[in-house]
DNA sequence: CCCTGGCACTCGGCGCATACGAGTGCCAGC
DNA sequence: GCTGGCACTCGTATGCGCCGAGTGCCAGGG
């Protein structure tokens, strides 16, 4: 176990590592930080603390760096949450509160996030899987063309045109909207299957293939839209902390563009809170330098989707805690509002 | 005028360079082309180039790199567009047959461009503007709340949520739904406004209220919508081209973030062909160091939006421009079909 | 037992001088 | 108008030496 003064030397090193982004060294660390002793004493703690695998030195003879460990401990015991000011709260709701749709809630959120932490910003769309169906609507285009339009109770709106096998009137279409909505209006997506299994019976043998393909379409577009979508912002800041990499820089890159390898993160956890995964903690090689900070968000108690930033291990752990979960917050005043 | 020989100096210079992506000398040009002449005539020619301001000097005693205006003259006059090779075509196709509905026909579309160009990929998802009107849905969601959705015959829809002044009955609404599609189902969204002018007219007085509101929110729908939107990829290329310049990248990262700079890049252009806008031919300053290669594309011969990429002015122009037409000319067949 | 000041040592970064070589412009000759 | 030759330029690479921040260790003192 590391002693009182051991951790305020670890915490001491992160911060000020987090601000001048250069190496801190014993007799800085003594200047800037009141702790009472003297730098060679720091020294030794030092020495300890690497040993314990928390600061690592770039070279010999160079100052410390936290490693992941380190940052680790930083998290979990040595920081809190910052919370925001009173006037970048209103200027969160403010930016947010002009939203259209549901596409503007997530581009904004986006570019707020981006803007508070500096870094780069990830919203995933609020999920199918644990949202209910507000509609399901069927239009006829041409006598053997039906438009199927799903509608979310988060407001997202999923579209598929479906050919028929067989013409398809104009009365048993209502028929089958109504009944169709009578079953599923309210309901959780994972219940749509059974719910609507034995639909077709109710119908003339003849459209009954129809009825069967618009369900099977249905059910099809439930489970592709669970490969739920990511907004992405903020990638200018990258090059903020590109001094050293391109190298650094193009890994990251690409796994913002494989949204698939984001959404498994993001999704890795069940932690309803927030979640912090630094550096290798993040299974993805290509961010095995970055933290991603990221929480739950939704209209009810219930967290319907994920958003969080992508940053550099280096990052101010607080200020962008306290910006998630401000942000993440507000988003769900929103979408309960709408 | 400039002669038939130095033009070829021209274009031998813009290859090695793009090739190499150094300054290329006198000898190493008569090398690596069969000119027929000493490099002492290549230099005077280069001279010459210089003077004309085609190519310039880095450092006094390098090599020369073309400038803006000599690779202009390279896409004007030196070099055609390369068609892509059978198996590209190909390829092209079954990727994008594959797709299920309009927003993966755009992610597909970008993913492409971005991987046969390994360059940024930039489409434009179909305007509305000069796309009709398939069809409008109201849903009753409560008593006096409605849900508009609009269709177009691009297959994109947008939704929007309605408070209503007065409670608005089920028939009442679908009295609206049969007169409004009637009147604008089909037609040019431009047309919309007059069309639906005296819709209200027609109904109670207490229910003409409601009727104005939908039909104000369904304009507004329209216009806003006339913000077009984009779809982003391949931004890992970017540090392709970085070794120099995380200094470059960054104003590129931004200006992509800043849709509203590329869509008015994309369309400040009405030419139907492809354009090839040139580092300082881009208005925008963060992209005087970037290409823009961009072509219309659409369902049937008009052109409904752009598609494009963002590169490098040492660009491989006619790989570039053959692999954006192919592209497009695909991405408009699929959209034609479906 | 822990803290402290002192001291020798390490090593990366910076500035400087030098050498190298690619490339140029010019000129005289064919 | 093309060519070969030649002197010149200048950016880059290389090697060297210095400097200083920072360390580890140790002996002494509370």
């Amino acid at each position: 176990m590391l002693s009182e003064r051991r951790l305020q030397v670890l915490r001491a090193i992160v911060q000020d590592y987090v601000g001048t982004e250069e190496p801190v060294g014993s007799k800085a660390l003594t200047e800037r930080h009141s702790l009472g002793v003297s730098p060679a004493t720091v020294r030794n703690d030092m020495a300890a603390l690497e040993d314990e695998g928390y600061i690592a030195q770039p070279h010999t003879s160079a100052g410390r760096i936290p490693t992941d460990k380190g940052y680790r401990l930083f998290v979990d015991k040595l920081a809190g949450v910052k919370p925001m000011t009173a006037p970048e709260r209103r200027a969160i709701q403010n930016f947010l509160d002009g939203a259209v749709d549901l596409d503007d809630v997530v581009a904004r959120t986006v570019r707020l996030l981006a803007q508070l932490t500096r870094q780069v910003a990830v919203v995933q769309y609020p999920s199918l899987t644990r949202s209910t169906v507000r509609h399901v609507e069927l239009l006829s285009l041409a006598p053997a063309r039906v438009m199927l339009v799903l509608i979310t109770d988060t407001g997202r709106v999923e579209q598929r045109m479906i050919d028929c096998p067989a013409p398809f009137g104009e009365t048993s279409l209502a028929d089958l909207r109504a009944r169709l909505n009578s079953r599923v209006a309210g309901r959780r997506f994972t219940d749509v299957p059974q719910l609507v299994e034995d639909l077709p019976e109710g119908f003339d043998l003849e459209d009954r293939g129809t009825v069967s393909t618009v369900l099977s379409t249905l059910l099809e577009t439930l489970v592709e839209e669970n490969e739920e979508r990511l907004m992405i912002g903020g990638t200018a800041n990258l090059t903020r902390f590109a001094h050293d990499f391109p190298l650094t820089i193009r890994p990251v890159l690409e796994a913002l563009e494989e949204q698939v390898v984001l959404l498994k993160l993001l999704g890795e956890t069940q932690d309803p809170g927030m979640t912090v995964r630094i550096g290798h903690e993040n299974a993805y090689e290509g961010l095995n330098s970055t933290s991603i900070v990221s929480v739950g968000y939704g209209s009810g108690g219930e967290a319907v989707a994920k958003l969080g930033v992508v940053g550099p291990t280096r990052m101010d752990y607080p200020g962008t805690m306290g910006a998630v979960r401000a942000v993440a917050r507000y988003v769900g005043q929103i979408l309960a509002e709408s």
